[in-house]
DNA sequence: CGGTAGAATATTTTT
DNA sequence: TATTCTACCG
């Protein structure tokens, strides 16, 4: 039943399930709400539900919808529905008709970090300078290109773009795309931006396919469409030809990733493409103070480009919005922290409280300052654990185990851990194969003798192959014996306990984690093999999120869209870097830091805080810092908070001798950074672990304990978790707590 | 070929 | 400052 609690304008867009509908809704005004009542609703009125298909941009987001659509349905039907992001519900359909476009089912998903690096070693092939072809910058025009649908044949018939190449001193770009390009496809691997134009692809020249899926996906619902790029704004209208029944949910006011090729411009004209449109808007914002809509709307309304609409509130009041001016960023930090600490006794839960900020780098302040007031914290964002070297480096083997050829994994690993195949021997091997257009594990397997190299080297290679062979005959195996197998054969583990570093150890226990992972993949019913593995965490990387716990957030602003708190501390608003200094060179640019600010102010319920420094430490210097240019917008509905700047100098400058002198004891322990980003394991021995207890899991959340398993040594307990079912734990390696 | 030390370089946001 | 790259020596 659809619940009653739902305005009339919510009401009547959950209720409207057929034809083209857009849902223009503002910050707080229940969106994702609508969205999972729609489903309900959908499913109410008797639509199977794998005829439902739901998009959404973050890992996050289509987590959390699943979690309440169940909730709300309390039906295993709504697993049963195609809810996911653009890029892993893509990759599905790939893996399934990707032969239609000559990859196989196994295609390896390169990361930004696979590509760049390919990219890095395409430019020194040619023999180009570095700071004419940045390899990051290559990647990210690769990027946009691709999510306009301009492959590297549409590039080359452009005069426009090659003449614009030659005055940018770029002449090569074309030769470096189109080389970019060829090796991703003979490597029978995807980038990110592939998942979207092949599938784009495949229903553009396959239209039985293309009507194969019309008719699985009858229903289309897609969330935040102000973010979506042409690629992905194509492909949906490919998808909803036939049926129509399209609705999207999004908010112009919100759209933050134009550097990703979202294009505003897909929202703004939904209407003029689907004639039939039927529009809503949800302008009651039922989170935040009257104060806080008002100072968001007073922000918002500098910008040209959007979509009418007047958000309000009937909640009261509420605080003024500060505007805080500080001396530097470590007083900005020490400050909040202080603030924090302050109104600490009242709130239930410190969850409740947001640092905000425009890029990842500025955490710092705020977390050295938070641990002095001891005030518990968590950090999104950073490198996420798959994204690590060590991490990376077994993942290639095991991508490697699944796609043979996969070059880029190859080339990772031929000599790791070093094996006496060094770079001279690599460049033989990658010119011989690009002579005959292969792939180095091809020759590797049945051409070595071409190749001009002596006995020695040549019996290192076939080391390697021979592991390789050994490895890749175990594709089907139980992930962990995989995972086994592999240290036998090249004991990486015992290599790094040989010089218990603080580095290494950082190393190994990453590593055992991993292993712990894979040993619980293992245990699993079903979808348990490796190819399942791997696919799971090349998309997904929200391991860890959904913890609860009572820590203040750190994250960037972008990390933050879509969630809600309290207390919101938006910090680090200077020139250059909020807004960017990236950003400020066209309009456009400037509008979007405008609206990731809108963003950050409508995360907060009850009160903010605006912050800004006159000096910053930045590049290992410290720099004086202009006040962002946002803030005269907000000056006349905020309140202003400056500093007396003499005292606050002196107080500065003996945060700073502190400082230092913290830095010179601890000078030979400081934890490397990599060490820092780590979440520790709790390694532990828990007994007494009883039949009926409740437990938290990091991960799985709360559920109850069914039965213990003793096990010698390797105590094993069956939970079923509230919202994943049944699960096998080791409690050795296993994270969670005991509720009562 | 492998390891290391010291130089060079980079800093937006994410799937 | 933090990370990545390069040059050099064993």
């Amino acid at each position: 039943m659809v619940s009653k609690n739902l305005n009339p304008q919510q009401l009547e867009a959950v209720k409207k399930i057929n034809g083209p509908v857009m849902i223009i809704a503002g910050p707080g005004s229940g969106k994702t709400r609508v969205i999972t009542e729609r489903i309900a609703f959908l499913l109410e009125s008797g639509i199977d539900p794998k005829h439902i298909l739901a998009l959404t941009f973050t890992n996050k987001a289509a987590n959390e919808m699943k979690q309440r659509v169940f909730k709300l349905t309390n039906s295993e039907q709504s697993f049963r529905l195609w809810m996911g992001t653009f890029h892993s519900v893509f990759a599905k359909i790939l893996r399934i008709e990707g032969y239609r476009l000559n990859y196989s089912e196994n295609f390896s998903i390169y990361d930004n970090d696979d590509s760049i690096k390919i990219i890095r070693r395409i430019v020194k092939d040619f023999n180009l300078d570095k700071d004419d072809y940045n390899p990051r910058f290559l990647y990210s025009k690769i990027s946009i290109l691709k999510n306009r649908l301009i492959d590297w044949k549409k590039y080359s018939m452009s005069n426009e773009f090659l003449e614009n190449d030659k005055i940018r001193k770029q002449e090569r770009f074309l030769d470096i795309y189109k080389q970019y390009s060829e090796f991703c496809f003979k490597s029978n691997s995807m980038d990110f931006d592939d998942l979207l134009i092949n599938t784009h692809k495949l229903f553009k020249y396959h239209t039985d396919t293309c009507e194969k899926y019309q008719n699985i996906f009858k229903y289309i619902m897609i969330d935040e469409y102000q973010d979506t790029n042409l690629v992905q704004d194509s492909i949906v209208q490919q998808l909803s030809d036939k049926h129509k029944n399209i609705c999207i949910v999004g908010d112009d006011s919100q759209s933050i990733y134009s550097f990703r090729g979202a294009n505003i411009n897909n929202i703004l004209r939904f209407k003029s493409v689907f004639k039939e449109t039927t529009e809503f808007k949800l302008e009651q914002n039922y989170r935040s103070t009257k104060n806080i809509v008002n100072v968001a709307n007073n922000l918002i309304k500098n910008n040209f480009q959007k979509i009418d609409k007047t958000i309000f509130s009937n909640n009261e009041m509420g605080e003024q919005v500060d505007i805080i001016e500080y001396y530097n960023d470590r007083e900005e930090g020490q400050k909040t922290a202080e603030t924090i600490n302050s109104i600490r006794p009242s709130l239930n839960n410190l969850n409740q409280v947001a640092i905000l900020y425009r890029n990842n780098s500025q955490s710092k302040a705020f977390e050295d300052a938070l641990r002095k007031f001891g005030i518990s914290y968590k950090i999104f964002g950073g490198l996420s654990f798959y994204q690590r070297k060590e991490i990376k480096d077994i993942i290639a083997y095991f991508r490697l185990i699944l796609n043979n050829n996969d070059e880029e994994s190859l080339l990772r690993i031929i000599n790791y851990p070093s094996r006496g195949i060094g770079s001279t021997t690599v460049q033989k091997l990658r010119d011989f194969a690009k002579k005959n257009d292969e792939t180095i594990w091809k020759i590797l397997s049945h051409n070595l003798d071409k190749i001009n190299i002596n006995s020695g080297v040549k019996n290192k290679l076939l080391e390697f192959r021979n592991i390789l062979k050994k490895l890749f005959e175990m594709h089907n195996d139980n992930v962990f014996n995989i995972a086994q197998s592999l240290e036998n054969e090249i004991g990486i583990i015992k290599k790094l306990s040989l010089d218990e570093n603080d580095e290494n150890l950082n190393k190994l226990q990453n590593i055992s984690e991993l292993f712990n992972s894979l040993k619980l993949f293992s245990l699993k019913e079903y979808n348990n093999s490796l190819k399942d593995f791997i696919n799971e965490i090349s998309l997904d990387e929200t391991k860890d999120k959904n913890e609860i716990s009572n820590k203040v957030n750190l994250m960037t602003i972008h990390q933050s869209k879509g969630l809600e708190f309290s207390h919101v501390f938006v910090t680090g608003l200077e020139n250059g870097i909020f807004p960017s200094a990236r950003s400020v060179k066209n309009k456009s640019g400037l509008e979007e830091e405008r609206r990731l600010l809108y963003v950050a102010i409508t995360r907060a319920s009850k009160k903010i805080k605006i912050s800004y420094c006159q000096n910053r430490f930045q590049f290992g210097t410290i720099q004086s810092t202009e006040k962002s240019m946002f803030l005269e917008e907000l000056k006349d509905c905020t309140n202003y908070i400056y500093k007396n700047e003499y005292l606050e100098q002196r107080a500065v400058n003996n945060i700073y001798k502190q400082k230092k002198s913290i830095n010179n004891n601890k000078r030979m322990t400081f934890m490397p950074t990599s060490l820092k980003k780590v979440k520790y394991t709790n390694y532990r021995d828990i007994r007494g672990l009883n039949k009926g207890m409740k437990i938290n899991h990091n991960i799985f959340g709360a559920g109850s304990i069914l039965s213990v398993d003793e096990n010698h040594g390797n105590e094993k307990i069956t939970v079923l978790f509230e919202n994943f079912g049944k699960k096998i734990l080791l409690t050795k390696f296993a994270k969670f707590e005991i509720i009562k």
